[in-house]
Order: structure tokens, then C-alpha cells, then sequence
DNA sequence: CCGTATCCATTCCGATACTG
DNA sequence: CAGTATCGGAATGGATACGG
């Protein structure tokens, strides 16, 4: 979809020439919340058909939304996340936390993320390891393809 | 930056028109890689000249990276990240995450992350809440501001 | 070395009109 | 409703030349 393919050995280069446009990515959060019909979308975004068309058949071509026969019986289809997709549920949270901390005056109202038993509010969810550490920036560093392995 | 500013309630949409486009994204990865000076930038991306002095205004305008005096003693400047700027960590995880996962054939090799101190690669992170629960898509929901909060 | 200014090609986007 | 086709304007991107 973007210019020029990185076809770089960095993950997050491929991440962002796949999904790391404006419109794909508002696309996705709205499959995260239920959107599925091309008008849903369309409204939702205030998108312009061809572009959402577009847009959509991109997302379904590389695997993130497939399309679906029919959901309310229509004679259409509608587009849902693939589990390639779901996979970008961390994505997705990571803007939804950072634009809450840092887009919003103090008493500014924003949607937030519940938990679908409770409805109550989720806390801050962090990146931890399987072992439970909390992990930030300041505890790695980015290791290229041709760098040393460290020996154990 | 972006085309229609969103001016949302939806903290997704609000920072994917401030950081979500290609460039923008791909000079917060350099920059959390220790990348601090004009000409770094511009050969690690491959980015013409005008447009990388228009990305990093803006990011300086934004309040993600901010100008430093100088590192090197010359006579220019440096990029670094703001505290807001390193706020984008998990952002950038989550970019990297994804792209191992699904951009990667088995056998290629792609840069991974490290711990400082042990070198040894960082296992897969996850979102938890401060109770240590991994939160996934199902887990969850939207609520918008709309929508009457749930009652104690 | 660090940018700015200019030019040009390409892409993107939105509005509209049109088809099944 | 769900797209496709077309068109014009705007933004983006790259190359180059220039100045601090």
C-alpha cells in the first residue's frame, strides 16, 4: 500500500508498509469494536467510498479482514478480522493508551476499554514478560540481523 | 499532519493522525535505536532531505521528540525523545511483535530485541493488567463517552 | 554537516455520477 | 446497499541546488 516497500529486516518497518496508514488503521479499530458492513465503515470514517474500497480490499489481501457471506442475511458480505488480525488487538491498545494519555485535557471525556464481564474500566495495561516483569524502554535495545549473537 | 484532523473522543483516532504515518513512525524506531543526528536519520531511512526536516518540525511541534544543544560538540542539534516521545515505546513493541509474527517467514532472519544487561533476547511481551492478567481482544469492549457507565 | 527552497512526478483523497 | 469509474485538487515524495 505505501510507497516504497522497506523489505527491510526490521519487523517494524514491514509492520508499518502493511497497516501503518491512517485509514488502515482507523479501519482495524473499528473491526475490533463490531463494524462489518462496507456502509458502517463508511460512515464511521467519513471515507470516501472508492478509497474505503480500496482500502478494504487491501486489508483483505494481506490477510488482516476477510470477507464473510453475510451476516444479516443480505445479499452482501462483511469484512471481519482474521486471527492474523486480532493479532493487532496490542496495536491498537498501545494507540487507544498513549492518545488517552497524551491527546486529553484533564477532564476531557474519551471512550474507554471495559471489561466485556464487569463493564468497568480497564487499568492501564502494561507489557510484561511471561514471568511478570514490567518491561520499558530503558531495559533493551534493538540487536540487528548482522550483530554477534551473545553466547550463553 | 494528517489529511482531516479527527478531533475525535476516540484516543485511537487522536493519535494516529499525530504519529501515524509511515515516516513519522519509522524516526521514533530510529530514534529509540540511539539515532539522534539529521544525516543518521536520513540514511537510515532513505528519506529525501525536505521531508525528513518537515517530519522531525513536526514531531518537535508535537512535543515527541525535542532538540538537544548538541552531542557530538559540533555546532547543530540533536533529536531525542521527550518523555512523551518515549511514551511510544509500547507502540513500537507492538509494531515489532506484530511483524515477527506475520511478516517473516520461519527461517528469516529479522533484528530482535535484547535486555541491556543480560544480552540475552527479550521473551514475547504481553499486555497485563497490574494484577498480572493477560488481557486479549475478547476480553474487552469499547465503551463510548456516550454510553452510561455501569453502576457499583 | 544541517538544513531550506524549488521543481516535478506520483499518489492520495474526496465528490460525484453510475451500475447491479 | 455495495461497490466501480472518473476527475480535479491537494498533499507527498524524491532530486537537486543553494546557503548557514
Amino acid at each position: 500500500m505505501n510507497a516504497r516497500p522497506t523489505d527491510s529486516t526490521c519487523p517494524v518497518a514491514r509492520t508499518v508498509d502493511i497497516v501503518g496508514d491512517r485509514w488502515s488503521l482507523l479501519i482495524i479499530r473499528d473491526a475490533f469494536d463490531g463494524v462489518r458492513r462496507f456502509s458502517q465503515f463508511q460512515r464511521s470514517l467519513g471515507i470516501a467510498k472508492n478509497i474505503l474500497a480500496t482500502r478494504l480490499r487491501h486489508l483483505v489481501d494481506v490477510g488482516v479482514l476477510r470477507v464473510e457471506p453475510a451476516s444479516g442475511g443480505g445479499s452482501y458480505q462483511d469484512y471481519v478480522l482474521t486471527d492474523k488480525g486480532k493479532d493487532l488487538f496490542d496495536l491498537i491498545v498501545s494507540l487507544r493508551q498513549w492518545g488517552q494519555d497524551h491527546t486529553f485535557t484533564p477532564g476531557e471525556q474519551h471512550s474507554v476499554l471495559v471489561d466485556v464481564a464487569t463493564d468497568q474500566p480497564v487499568p492501564r495495561l502494561r507489557y510484561t514478560t511471561p514471568d511478570g516483569t514490567h518491561i520499558q524502554a530503558h531495559d533493551i535495545r534493538v540487536r540487528k540481523v548482522n550483530e554477534a549473537a551473545q553466547p550463553l
